[in-house]
DNA sequence: GATTGCAATGGCAACGCTGTCATTACCGGT
DNA sequence: ACCGGTAATGACAGCGTTGCCATTGCAATC
């Protein structure tokens, strides 16, 4: 009487390969070819064990699969945000150069935490994607020591203004706040505020404010005020902090904000206000929402393609799927958008 | 001479329990109790074994480990959509629920499509997931047939409007779409008008519709006018839209939209066209987006609570792991806001 | 000193599939 | 009848981990 030791456990009547292979009297390798489509199997075959799969219900698992294998086909993406309607529009490019690939992604969000993204890429790398896209080049130590000696390619997104691990794909958040300023001071203004993210863990934010700064200092300017906040960028946020500034110091003259969001809580506020935008007061965002387009009057603005971000980011990993030897980047450029408000 | 038959590729120098197993001195078993915290193991054992994990910089490989244990901790999301705001919304309230779990989402975009749907399942089930979220209870029915055979809990969010499969979470939207009817003829106004979705894919603005027309029919009422358009429901449409209808048929008393996002669209144009609201022209939309609060005058919309529902079906699905014998409805409810637009 | 109890560790098959051969079946040419 | 070649299929180890015991070591008890 043999001893049945191991597993007695469920196994909850799964259909694997062998229970399909048995009964359509075949081997289990010809049932993984004709479900991989790969190798030589003849029609009369591939139809007896389609029917038996059909008929059984049978879905390969991949779990195994990429076990024997060695390639889970999965690619893991950590953004930090899901409320910032940028981090979905870059998922939307991910997806579309995923789509007819075989590849899946895992998406991880680390809500602007470090500390976060450090266990979501401990976690990430434990499932062998073949690669890692992740917003941002600033993590800690140990994330970067995990994703170097991972070996997958990283891609690192959004930002251009640090060196990348692996490769960059993005924009210079510096140079597109330095830009948005002297476009502005060749506008003719020259009393500046700044309304937006004034918090330590929007990195990109903090990088365009720099820029702004930056932009100002080379025409002997800077801003005469500023009304800063730490926690989402929101069109209420934005509008709240626009009436509170525009109290505090009536007379400037251009506003910039951190975000789009802001930008349109502002616009909304001058609307109620009274103060007509952009001759008592210019507003100026940044991203180019879809949004800021189709207000009353279109908000000028610095577009960035965060879709082509995400599809770029995707293409550098399947044209090479393995890590080059020079760290590369990819600027996706910015524009600066001159719509009506200022 | 030994023959070293299989597997003579690459393997990539990957670190693996036994690895860490021979250099710490102890046993495979051993290491893995203490890489998953579980089980008997003495103090000088787990840090000698630590230190060679942190020394290798061995990241356990839960691809075997899931093989093994049969239990892959992950849950299957199914989203038609990134751009619709509503379901980056709901995904932050799975995470939610998903936090401090050793559960991962892993999400999937269907684009509307049924077919698609029925793809991404089917590549879904082959993780194993413990759970499968998905919107909507309408699906193929091969899809229907795989989802119920895969025995995992499925929890389908969103509506409540159909039979679910075993649980659905949300609010019934044709309940919605009359009551807002409803509540719109009780305010006085008598010549309706409809701008949003008209398409066949959007299968909850479709029933959105269906309720507004079912509540305006028992008043004696209907709409009388209706533009439709079939993509992707904007900000900018809505305004174009809105723009069409008013141009078209000029006394109108309301507009009913079948998206926030779409009445902005709507109050943007009236505000360009010099149109009171809601003294000339009512407003009315759907959601009760963030968006629509912060506007110069609030948006009335009909409230739904889109971060509750993720939670919600994650918390379904950890309260009770199995499917359960009878099919579960949970309502979500839905609320009338009155703002200031109708 | 022998026995018991328990904490700590080890051994090994099994998870379901795929990669790498080996083998079989069949065909046309000589 | 024999051979070579190719199409089709089969056999089986191995992927890296975990579940299920078995075993060891050591202190407490008799």
């Amino acid at each position: 009487m043999a001893k049945q030791r191991y597993r007695l456990t469920d196994r909850k009547s799964k259909v694997t390969v062998s229970d399909v292979a048995r009964l359509a009297e075949v081997s289990d390798s010809t049932v993984s070819r004709i479900m991989r489509g790969q190798g030589l199997v003849a029609d009369a075959t591939r139809e007896k064990v389609m029917a038996m799969v059909k008929a059984l219900g049978y879905v390969p698992n991949r779990i195994a699969g990429s076990l024997a294998s060695l390639d889970s086909r999965l690619v893991g993406v950590v953004i930090p945000s899901l409320s910032n309607i940028v981090f979905p529009e870059i998922l939307q490019g991910i997806n579309a150069g995923l789509a007819g690939t075989n590849r899946q992604s895992v998406i991880s969000v680390t809500d602007y935490d470090l500390d976060k993204e450090e266990e979501v890429v401990r976690n990430l790398l434990a499932w062998q994607p073949a690669a890692v896209l992740i917003a941002g080049s600033i993590h800690t130590f140990a994330t970067q020591k995990m994703l170097e000696n991972s070996g997958v390619r990283v891609i690192e997104f959004m930002e251009i203004d640090h060196p990348p691990i692996d490769t960059a794909v993005g924009l210079s958040h510096v140079a597109a706040g330095k830009a948005a300023a002297l476009h502005l001071v060749q506008r003719g203004y020259r009393r500046f505020g700044y309304v937006g993210y004034g918090g330590t863990l929007d990195l990109r934010a903090r990088m365009r404010y720099q820029g702004l700064c930056e932009g100002l200092a080379e025409a002997g300017l800077g801003f005469v005020a500023e009304s800063m906040s730490d926690g989402q960028t929101t069109v209420a946020k934005g509008k709240e902090q626009t009436s509170e500034i525009c109290a505090r110091v009536p007379d400037l003259d251009v506003l910039t904000f951190s975000s789009d969001d802001m930008a349109v809580g502002g616009l909304f506020h001058c609307l109620n206000a009274g103060i007509r935008v952009p001759e008592d007061l210019g507003l100026f965002g940044f991203n180019g929402l879809e949004l800021g387009r189709a207000l009353p009057q279109p908000l000028s603005t610095v577009r960035t393609n965060r879709f082509e971000i995400g599809k770029r980011a995707v293409e550098e990993f399947l044209l090479n799927p393995t890590r080059p030897d020079q760290p590369k980047i990819i600027d996706t450029g910015f524009e600066i958008f001159e719509g009506a408000t200022a």
